[in-house]
DNA sequence: AGCACGCCGACT
DNA sequence: GTCGGCGTGCTC
């Protein structure tokens, strides 16, 4: 008699399959890994559960091929997480569980740790004289650490920039070779020789954060602290403590350039396996971390979003730094939220979860004064360093010189002429965003897009930043035929280019994502503002997180008019957050630094708010207004994209689904709908894009409306004619 | 998603 | 006369 089982498949189906299992194979449960036939192909799936009777369409269902795995893949705790994710954010299940599993599982591979290898030495090898390879400087290298450390890990290759070529020489001489190291025995470590240094001394508000903090059971802690005050060192500390408890900590921080600093910095303090998960680690360690830690070896998980989903023996905390960022929300795919999903995650587990940011997101802060969360405060900066003082400078009628102000570029002069570092901010790479024809207004565009192209210098030529698309720069007007054209608005280029001529003596410093398309480039870019030494920096957002420089005294923010009125509602937030974190680069122990801040809305009451009172009582009138307004955090908000080659797709394909949602919305209850509405930019890359946004302050509605509402609209027949999403919690509008 | 089936335009 | 365009439908 056969068994049968509902396998989630990755597809993009909001839905599983039944299989069938006829053999009594001793015990099937959830979370292993089956390969089944699907459609003359073969997939591999995650068993979600047993069914208890055969279904209807059982003739139809077919045979597992073959089951991969002996214990699940996915500890039941990930399975629930996972199941709560997909149907939460309405994203099908087998979608859900292939992100959580590394690509070496998603492709049925084994499950099983490999053994950590390292080199050591062969009789031959020892034998060789102390410079016998020096004329393979590489190879001579490996050769010199064995004898000095009798092994050479494997991880150490990288640090030490050994080829693989140069290992694999010296594999072939047979002067080295490999061995297994026996992974160290789970919970034998030596509680005492976890520290690798000892912790810094914590001043009052430090030590109240990590003891208002209850171990054992769940709580969400916001932990508020201008950058400076030391978060860094109350993660350590809690760390610290799960680690003597013998559990393992997830800490989870942005995507930036760098997560180096922080795992440097956590290296340094614990004896511990670090497990690393970020874009830049490989696909193949990203599978050695992630089974580490499923494992219970790796003691800390460090990574961006996609470390939320690992799965852990015994996580004791979590801990999102940053919390307010938003690259913790996936923006396609499986459009999730890693803070989110992490804090329902601690709640499971019951375990403690600490959110550290210097600029809550509203939402955060919303739940925290409605003591869903504690509120923890560091207020005390590093070594009593002040905070930087703010100056509003009136654009109107001003004589500007590439977007700057007479004022800014005599602090500038100043700046650099005390030896000490300035930071100019503008969120515009190229040189500028449009080129503009003088004597009849045209631009120009890209054909594929709703947007203008950006002009860029080094070489000169015209980008698209939405399709990517290039093209010359024209002589004359496309339309008039006028040869008058002008760049219209500035980039990071052009203002380095002018500052440049202005300070023909001084060192300028671009950081962008075109001057730093190499990861070596902007670590050394980096590496040598961080000496200290005088320049002055142009920068985009890459240059406002997460970076420390010493001697910067002065930050000019050349635009911030662009949060004062864009359309999006979240802008002000997020030009508040913004503001705050670059002001937060500068300023040194002795010298407060000095913060510029250009607009053409000098009276703008938010922003007087923000640079008069600071962030807490700008991010509270802000809550204020959402409140007023009915908009997140009060309001939750799902929307609905959709795009398509052809307008009307998209725009029918949105006034259907809007029926539909229409008719589950009971009477006398509050939700609106709204759309279908043009997104921001109509078109990208030849491609129309429409949304419809659907907002409650009932979570509990929408969470009973949406599954019954995708049922129907996947089975529109326009739903197929258009690429259409749902993101819940949508950070857009 | 991927793959087959099916019905209309420009080509050896 | 075919090759192939992508609209439509289905997958246990």
């Amino acid at each position: 008699m056969p068994h049968y089982f509902d396998i989630a498949l990755p597809l993009p189906l909001r839905k599983n399959f039944t299989y069938s299992v006829n053999s009594l194979a001793s015990s099937i449960g959830p979370g292993l890994r089956v390969r089944v036939p699907f459609k003359g192909r073969t997939l591999i799936g995650i068993v979600a559960s047993q069914e208890l009777e055969a279904p209807s369409y059982a003739n139809r269902v077919k045979e597992i091929d073959e089951i991969l795995d002996e214990t699940p893949a996915l500890p039941e705790e990930l399975i629930r997480l996972c199941h709560w994710a997909s149907t939460y954010y309405q994203h099908p299940l087998g979608e859900v569980l292939n992100a959580a599993l590394p690509q070496r599982l998603r492709e049925g591979k084994s499950a099983q740790v490999k053994p950590l290898t390292e080199y050591i030495h062969t009789l031959e090898g020892k034998g060789l004289p102390h410079d016998g390879l020096r004329r393979a400087p590489k190879q001579q290298q490996v050769h010199q650490y064995l004898l000095e450390h009798g092994s050479l890990h494997k991880d150490k290759l990288k640090q030490l920039e050994i080829s693989p070529g140069a290992i694999k020489a010296l594999v072939d001489k047979q002067l080295i070779t490999q061995q297994d190291i026996a992974p160290p025995e789970p919970g034998t470590s030596n509680v005492e020789q976890l520290l690798a240094e000892t912790p810094k001394t914590l001043n009052k508000e430090q030590s109240v954060a990590v003891e208002a903090i209850r171990y054992h059971e769940f709580g969400c802690h916001l932990l508020e602290g201008a950058t400076g005050s030391g978060k860094t060192e109350v993660y350590l500390h809690i760390i610290a403590r799960v680690l003597r408890a013998g559990k393992q900590a997830m800490l989870l921080i942005p995507e930036i350039g760098l997560s180096g600093q922080t795992v440097e910095r956590l290296r340094n303090r614990f004896n511990v396996e670090i497990a690393e998960l970020h874009s830049n680690v490989s696909e193949g360690e990203r599978g050695n971390s992630w089974l580490s830690a499923a494992s219970g070896q790796a003691k800390i998980v460090v990574g961006t979003r996609l470390a939320s989903l690992t799965p852990f023996q015994s996580l004791g905390a979590i801990i999102i730094d940053e919390e307010h960022d938003r690259s913790y929300k996936q923006q396609d795919g499986f459009k999730y939220s890693a803070r989110d999903v992490s804090i329902y995650r601690a709640s499971q587990l019951n375990i403690p979860i600490i959110l550290g940011t210097a600029t809550p997101s509203l939402e955060s802060l919303n739940n925290a004064r409605q003591t869903k969360y504690q509120h923890l405060y560091l207020h005390k900066r590093a070594g009593d360093a002040k905070p930087p003082t703010f100056e509003v400078v009136d654009l109107r009628n001003q004589k500007l010189s590439s977007g700057l102000s007479e004022r800014a570029l005599t602090a500038i002069s100043t700046t650099v002429d005390q030896g000490e570092q300035a930071l100019v901010f503008i969120n515009r790479r190229g040189y500028a965003p449009a080129l503009v024809c003088h004597s009849c207004g045209w631009s120009a565009d890209c054909l594929a897009c709703d947007s203008s192209m950006t002009l860029h210098t080094k070489p000169r030529h015209l980008r698209c930043h939405h399709c990517d698309r290039s093209r010359s720069v024209p002589r004359a007007c496309g339309h008039c035929k006028s040869p008058d054209l002008k760049p219209a608005g500035f980039g990071t280029e052009q203002i380095e280019h002018m500052l440049q001529e202005v300070f023909a003596t001084s060192e300028i410093v671009r950081i962008d994502s075109d001057a730093t398309r190499s990861k070596k480039r902007l670590e050394s870019k980096l590496q040598h503002a961080r000496s200290g030494s005088s320049c002055i920096m142009v920068g985009t957002q890459m240059l406002a997180k997460g970076h420390h420089f010493p001697n910067l005294t002065l930050v000019v923010v050349v635009d911030a008019d662009q949060g004062l009125i864009s359309p999006d509602f979240r802008a002000l937030e997020q030009m508040g957050q913004s503001i705050t974190q670059v002001a937060g680069r500068a300023g040194r122990e002795e010298k407060p630094g000095r913060v510029i801040i250009q607009t053409h809305r000098p009276e703008h009451p938010l922003l007087q708010t923000l640079l008069c009172q600071g962030y807490q009582h700008f991010a509270l009138e802000l809550l204020a207004q959402r409140h007023q307004s009915n908009l997140p955090p009060y309001w939750h908000l799902v929307l609905f994209k959709a795009e398509s080659k052809h307008a009307e797709v998209c725009v029918n394909l949105l006034q259907q689904m809007r029926e539909i949602i229409q008719q589950l919305i009971p009477t006398n209850s509050q939700a609106l709908l709204l759309g279908p509405l043009p997104a921001n930019l109509e078109k990208i890359n030849d491609r129309y894009r429409f949304c419809l946004q659907l907002s409650s302050p009932q979570r509990k509605l929408l969470s009973q409306l949406l599954p019954l509402a995708l049922t129907q609209i996947d089975q529109l027949a326009l739903s197929k004619r258009a690429r259409w999403s749902i993101d819940v919690d949508s950070l857009e509008n």
